[in-house]
DNA sequence: CTCCCGTCCTGTGGGC
DNA sequence: TGCCCACAGGACGGGA
């Protein structure tokens, strides 16, 4: 589960090994998941950049070339290796000999070359809300969508309220910010802290390199493993102490996702709406 | 419009 | 020990 700290992390690490070089191929078998990977070919890497969960490589204007940039999804599994391995499976081959590889053992990942700025065939990327870390998540504006928002988990996984936020840190800043994940409409004061908790958790999440789980799908592109996991509260917690409260951490199905919460200190408000099984 | 569900994928792990 | 199936989940499209 890649979300904006692995991906800000992954950006990272490559984007010294990519800018500045120009695209030879990029290799796949796959067109319907990697589109118009063509058009890339033979251009310079201006910037790589992010929105979100997705990277995004910018291209050096050309004469008679189209204005496109190349949008990586890293999906669940989704990463980059300095070597080739069972699920490689894109290798984007550089001007210096070098390539990079892209590994997903389970193929959520997708790549497409389109027109700068044109995400029409990317609805989530085109809806996105502002960066959490950036000055245009403003508090007001995220209070009064709140305010009108159903349940407060599956509102912050669609990518409109704040850009970035996944399973993970979904969980995570609703833990910190004492708010059941089911709940609907936020008070001002809930808004407030929810905001807050965001921030504080994506910026420490990026401070350590992201999230490596059990699983060990995630890794920087260096093969070297995040350190926020040490830092999860209830993500894969289940029915270990809440760290406030000493109660058992809970798992419930929310929205299709695994959600995990503290029953005693992340309370639901009456007014029903929410609920979970 | 909103909400809910199925689909895409495949490695892992829990259960028997 | 070995096998098998359920589960994990971000984005997205379709249906209610």
């Amino acid at each position: 589960m890649p979300e904006l700290p692995e991906v800000e992390t992954t950006r990272r690490k490559l984007e010294p090994l990519i800018t500045g070089r120009r695209v030879v191929r990029v290799e796949h078998d796959a067109p319907h998941k990697y589109r118009d990977t063509h058009l890339a070919h033979g251009r310079l890497v201006s910037a790589l950049g992010r929105r979100g969960k997705y990277i995004i490589a910018s291209f050096e204007p050309e004469e008679g070339e189209p204005d496109v940039e190349l949008v990586v999804h890293l999906g669940m599994t989704g990463g980059f290796r300095p070597e080739a391995g069972r699920h490689t499976r894109v290798t984007l081959h550089l001007d210096d000999g070098t390539a990079l590889f892209f590994q997903d053992a389970r193929r959520f990942g997708k790549w497409a070359v389109v027109p700068a700025g044109e995400y029409a065939s990317m609805p989530t990327l085109r809806l996105m809300g502002p960066e959490p870390l950036g000055d245009a998540f403003d508090e007001a504006a995220f209070v009064e969508l709140a305010s009108r928002a159903g349940a407060v988990k599956p509102w912050l996984l669609s990518q409109v309220p704040v850009a970035g936020v996944g399973n993970i840190y979904a969980d995570e800043s609703l833990w910190r910010a004492r708010i059941h994940p089911a709940q609907t409409r936020l008070t001002r004061e809930e808004a407030v802290r929810l905001r807050a908790a965001i921030r504080e958790v994506m910026a420490e999440a990026v401070a350590v390199g992201g999230s490596t789980l059990s699983d060990h799908t995630y890794a920087q592109p260096d093969g070297v493993p995040g350190g926020f996991q040490a830092s999860h509260h209830v993500y894969a917690r289940e029915g270990e102490p809440c760290a406030r409260c000493a109660a058992p951490v809970t798992k419930i199905v929310l929205g299709q996702r695994g959600t995990h919460f503290c029953p005693a200190c992340q309370v639901l408000r009456g007014d029903a709406a929410g609920r979970a099984s």
